[in-house]
This record gives C-alpha cells, sequence and structure tokens, in this order.
DNA sequence: GCCGTTTTCGGCCCGACTGTTTTCAGTCG
C-alpha cells in the first residue's frame, strides 16, 4: 500500500496529541508536531525518498529517531511507537484535545480522574456536575465545555475564503468607521490566502483601542461574545465564524501585523532567529532590552533579523525564510499580469450568460483573450456539445473576433472546449473537431472513485492525445464536500512536462485545486500553470483573484503561469509540437 | 526529539484572557 506524506504527517500528530495527554516533555511533543508539518509542506513523497536511498536527516526537524519511524512507516504502513501508545490510552482520547477550552493538562485529568475519553462521556459527566470534582474545573468551565460538545455536535466547520470575505470585508468597513480608529487590516490565514479560514483575526490601530473593542462587540453580526479585555476580543458572529479582534498602538502595527497573520510556525521561526541576535520579537516591537529597535512596519521587523520583506501567502515556514535569506524569494505573480482566461462556460452549456455577455465581461475585467471551453456531449446534465453544436459556435466565435478586428479592438475569443476524459482515457469528441480548436481542456467527470493506478493511467492516456492542452481542476475535489480523487500527481506533473501539456489552477472558491503544494511540484518541473476563472457568469471572473492567492502560495512568479503569455505567445504554447 | 558562531548538553517563542485562584495554571493564537 502506498504511504503518502499526509499519512506520516498524521501518524507524528496523533503520537504528539497522545504524548501531550500523558504529560511528556513539551518539546518532545512540537518535535513530533513539526516533524508532521514538515513532511506534510513537503512538494515530493518521503516514500519515494526512502525509497530511493535520501537520507531523511537532512530535512530540517528530522533526527534520528524521527527518520527511523518515516522509515517504518513508509516500509510497513504502521508505527510501534504509536500502536504502544495506542495500548496505553484510547486512541479516541485525541478527539476531546480538539475541543474548544481542553488542552492537554484538563484531558489528562479527565481521563486518570474520571476515566472520560468519549464526547459522549463527557457530555454526560458535564451534565451530571461530577467534572467540578476535579480540580480547575468550576461551573464556567462546565458550561464552555457543554456548549463546546454541542457545537462539535453539530460538526466544526471551517469557512472557504471566498465567505469567509463576505464577512470580513463588511465587518472591516464598521471598525473602520469607528472614532479614532486609524487602520484595520485581516491577518491571518485569511490574509495568507489559506483556501480556508478556521476564523478571523483582525488587527486596529488607533487612539483608543478600548473603543474599538467595544464597537467591534456592538456589531451587529455578533452573536455572542467569548472573550473581551481592553486590547483584544473573541465573538462568534451569526454565521458561526469566530472572530479576533487585536488593537494596538499604531507604533507596534508593523509586529503586530507579522505576528497576526502567522503562520504560528513561521513566527516562531523569526523569533528564534531573532534569539540568535539578541533580540526579542513580540506583537509590540522587535526589542534589543528595553530598547525598541523595531515594528512600524512589517519591513522593519523583517529587517531587524536580516531579511527581506517576506509576502504572506508565502510565511508557512516551508523554506521561505532559506529562500529570503538567500536572496532567493519568488516574484510572486500578481492579478494584473493575467492577460486571459482559458475557462469558462456560457449558455450554450450550464452557463448563466450569452457569449457575446460573457466576452465583454472578460474585456470589462481589462483581459487580453477568454477562452471558450463548454462541455462535451457526455455530461448531458450540463447539456455538453455534440460536434455538431461545438462547430455552430466556433462560427459564433469567428464572427465575434471579426467584429472586434474591425471595431479596432485587439481582443480575442479563443476556441476551446472542456473535453471530457473518458474512463478509458480517450476524449469525447472526435479528432477531426477538436484540431480545428485553439485549445482543448480536459477534464475527469466521471468514474471519480477509481484506483490510483487506474485514475492515472486515464490521465496520462488523455495528455498523450494530440490536441489535448490543459487538464483542469486536476483533483477534482470540492472543498469541504468532495475529497479529491486519488492520482499520482508527481507522475502526471512530469507527463505533463513530456508531453507538452499543462495544469490549471481552478479559481473557483469551491474547487481551488491545484493545491498549493502541488503549485509547487508542477513549478519545479518547469510545467506552466493556467489560472482560469471556471466561469459560469459574468461575475465570476472575479474569483482569479483567489486563484492568483493560490498560485502565491505555491511560489508561482508570473513566468509560471500560461495565461501571463501575450496572446502572440501564447498560441504557439497551445499547438503541441511532437 | 532536535539541534549547535553560547555544540554533544541544555536549551527549545511569547503574551492575553479566563476561571478559579488569592498569585497562577491552563488554553489559545
Amino acid at each position: 500500500m502506498p504511504v503518502h506524506n499526509e499519512d506520516i504527517a498524521r501518524v507524528f500528530d496523533q503520537i504528539a496529541d497522545l504524548l501531550e495527554i500523558r504529560g511528556e516533555n513539551a518539546f518532545r511533543v512540537r518535535a513530533y508536531r513539526n516533524a508532521a508539518r514538515e513532511v506534510q509542506g513537503l512538494s515530493r513523497e518521503v516514500a519515494g525518498m526512502v525509497a530511493a536511498g535520501a537520507d531523511l536527516t537532512d530535512l530540517p526537524g528530522i533526527g534520528e529517531a524521527l527518520a527511523g519511524k518515516i522509515e517504518e512507516i513508509c516500509r510497513t504502513g504502521a508505527c510501534q511507537a504509536l500502536r504502544k501508545l495506542e495500548r496505553e490510552l484510547p486512541p479516541d482520547l485525541t478527539e476531546l484535545l480538539h475541543l474548544p477550552g481542553l488542552g492537554p493538562k484538563r484531558v489528562h485529568a479527565l481521563y486518570y480522574d474520571l476515566d472520560i475519553h468519549t464526547p459522549e462521556q463527557l457530555y454526560r459527566a458535564a451534565k451530571d456536575g461530577r467534572l467540578r470534582s476535579l480540580p480547575g474545573f468550576g461551573p464556567k468551565t462546565e458550561a464552555a465545555i457543554v456548549t463546546a460538545l454541542q457545537a462539535h455536535l453539530s460538526t466544526e466547520r471551517r469557512f472557504k475564503l471566498a465567505i469567509a470575505a463576505r464577512y470580513a470585508e463588511p465587518l472591516v468597513a464598521w471598525l473602520a468607521q469607528g472614532e479614532g480608529v486609524d487602520r484595520v487590516v485581516v491577518a491571518g490565514s485569511y490574509r495568507r490566502c489559506r483556501e480556508t479560514v478556521g476564523d478571523l483575526d483582525i488587527l486596529v490601530t488607533g487612539t483608543d483601542p478600548a473603543a474599538a473593542i467595544a464597537r467591534f462587540v456592538a456589531y451587529d453580526e455578533v452573536d455572542q461574545v467569548q472573550a473581551q479585555g481592553g486590547t483584544r476580543a473573541t465573538a462568534i458572529l451569526r454565521c458561526g465564524l469566530q472572530v479576533d479582534v487585536r488593537a494596538v498602538d499604531d507604533r507596534s502595527f508593523g509586529s503586530a501585523l507579522h505576528y497576526f497573520t502567522g503562520s504560528k510556525s513561521h513566527s516562531i521561526a523569526i523569533r528564534t532567529l531573532a534569539r540568535g541576535r539578541g533580540l526579542k520579537v513580540n506583537e509590540y516591537g522587535v526589542f534589543r532590552g528595553t530598547e525598541r529597535v523595531a515594528g512600524e512596519t512589517e519591513a522593519s521587523v523583517f529587517a531587524a533579523v536580516g531579511l527581506p520583506l517576506i509576502p504572506p501567502e508565502l510565511r508557512e515556514n516551508r523554506g521561505e525564510i532559506e529562500a529570503a535569506r538567500n536572496g532567493l524569494l519568488p516574484e510572486l505573480v500578481r492579478l494584473s499580469d493575467l492577460r486571459g482566461d482559458l475557462h469558462c462556460h456560457t449558455t450554450a452549456t450550464d452557463g448563466h450568460a450569452g457569449l457575446a455577455i460573457m466576452v465583454e465581461a472578460a474585456r470589462q475585467q481589462g483581459l487580453e483573450y477568454l477562452a471558450i471551453t463548454e462541455h462535451s456531449k457526455r455530461l448531458t446534465m450540463a447539456h455538453g456539445l455534440d460536434s455538431r453544436r461545438l462547430l455552430e459556435q466556433m462560427e459564433q466565435i469567428d464572427r465575434l473576433n471579426q467584429r472586434f478586428s474591425g471595431q479596432g479592438l485587439s481582443f480575442r475569443v479563443l476556441k476551446g472546449i472542456e473535453v471530457d476524459i473518458l474512463e478509458d482515457g480517450g476524449l469525447d469528441l472526435p479528432d477531426a473537431v477538436l484540431a480545428r480548436l485553439d485549445l482543448v481542456v480536459g477534464a475527469v467527470h466521471s468514474k471519480l472513485h477509481l484506483s490510483r493506478a487506474q485514475q492515472t493511467r486515464r490521465i496520462l492516456k488523455a495528455m498523450d492525445h494530440p490536441h489535448f492542452s490543459v487538464l483542469a481542476h486536476p483533483t477534482g475535489r470540492l472543498i469541504g464536500e468532495r475529497e479529491p480523487y486519488d492520482v499520482d500527481m508527481a507522475r502526471i506533473i512530469r507527463h505533463a512536462r513530456d508531453r507538452g501539456c499543462f495544469l490549471e489552477l481552478n479559481a473557483h472558491p469551491e474547487r481551488l485545486d491545484l493545491s498549493d503544494v502541488h503549485c509547487q511540484m508542477a513549478r519545479d518541473e518547469g510545467v506552466l500553470i493556467s489560472i482560469a476563472s471556471d466561469a459560469h457568469s459574468t461575475l465570476d471572473f472575479a474569483n482569479l483573484r483567489y486563484g492568483i492567492g493560490q498560485a502565491r502560495r505555491g511560489w508561482l512568479e508570473k513566468g509560471d503561469v500560461l495565461n501571463t503569455r501575450t496572446l502572440t505567445e501564447l498560441l504557439p504554447l497551445l499547438r503541441k509540437t511532437m
């Protein structure tokens, strides 16, 4: 059975949880957590490195012991150390650890003093008043646990970035209107453009922090206030989204923004770096002894530890600090670098606007070209095009382009298709028709549960097709709703390189497919990425910003992105020469 | 358990808020 990086990370996180509950050395626990994060963030499969005889201790945070455990997991699919822990502690105990308000100490007490190891047992004990017999557990703690458990039963959820934006933007506007408020910025994973966010971290500067906090808890979307002090408050909005607001002095803006942007792992790395220089970094500034040496801007914080400004999207402690130190930070792609969009639909299939309207919307976005890529006939639900209807649309597009050139406009509509990749790797339309298109985008929409080997083979074969150009939404995942299908992405990327194909980064907020890690893999292999809206309505072109966010998380530069090319640069790339 | 321009031991990021305390432990970010 193939072992993936996620499997190894899960084992290490589980070990860390159990060690923590047992009360083991906190730094040993941290070592397992660091290792889990390191493995998960790697753009290569560790199992492959093991097979190739690589020395895993070269990886940061992996020493002899953890390297041995990784090799064991890759070889046997299991880890004796975890098995041993699970014999001593019930594995479901770690579920309690993830409830808000419960940390290792309390879970320890619950298990060893009251023999509680499931959420259900905990709920009963809270209801029976048994929790109060434990030291440190009072009536408020008990009530908080009951609330947390009720929320837990209705499944804790993360918000997709675009959904979070809908709540964040009006709240920021509300806070910014407060008296004496200077700046309001959403930090945290939102600013780092994570595909989902667990909560919003909002930073406020101004002359009256307490007033800003008071204004926040008075916001009419606030459902319940969980904590409130003079400089910080936590509240839950009616939609269920948690919001933390922190107010700091203006001269601490940079260090506070850096600190609250995270990631936690990045912040720790920066603080460690600072310690080595005899500095202390906290949210109020950078200090040498009691003397403040930086903190007004983020750039000053980085400069204090000898680094250039690292863009928020890279701050995951996945090599960005090393890259910054060596002057190797990428010049990340920006929204304004995009010259066109290579994936959209119209009312001919499942889109909500006609061809001319979609094209006009793309022009209004400042794009120079737009590929129309309808579904093909197998996708009957979407009224997919057969050869005849596709040829009709192509004529329509020709007429539209003629009109543009007649008006002296340089905008160009490209003739494309989002053709279904059939189960055997064949394409859903005849070669003779595909050959007449500017662009063939291929996608898997059926048989999502094939084995990894079959699914991979299917896609590789589609790429072998002479007209195949871009693999749309390469893993098929829907965030929070549908897992990616099981494919060997490393092989697909190498094959794309060999066959002159490209991968799409689908910018739809439900998809954001490719992941950041896969973007990085593609970049390392020199495979260009098409950042595409997959627009079904005129409003959907605005989603390109989320695609750019994801691309930046994947370290992509302008040159790594297919549709930053001018039309004259692009067209030859779309015609495979083999 | 990891790591090294304070090296093979003794460190390992730092502060706010809450609840149950009466000076602080636990949790969180």
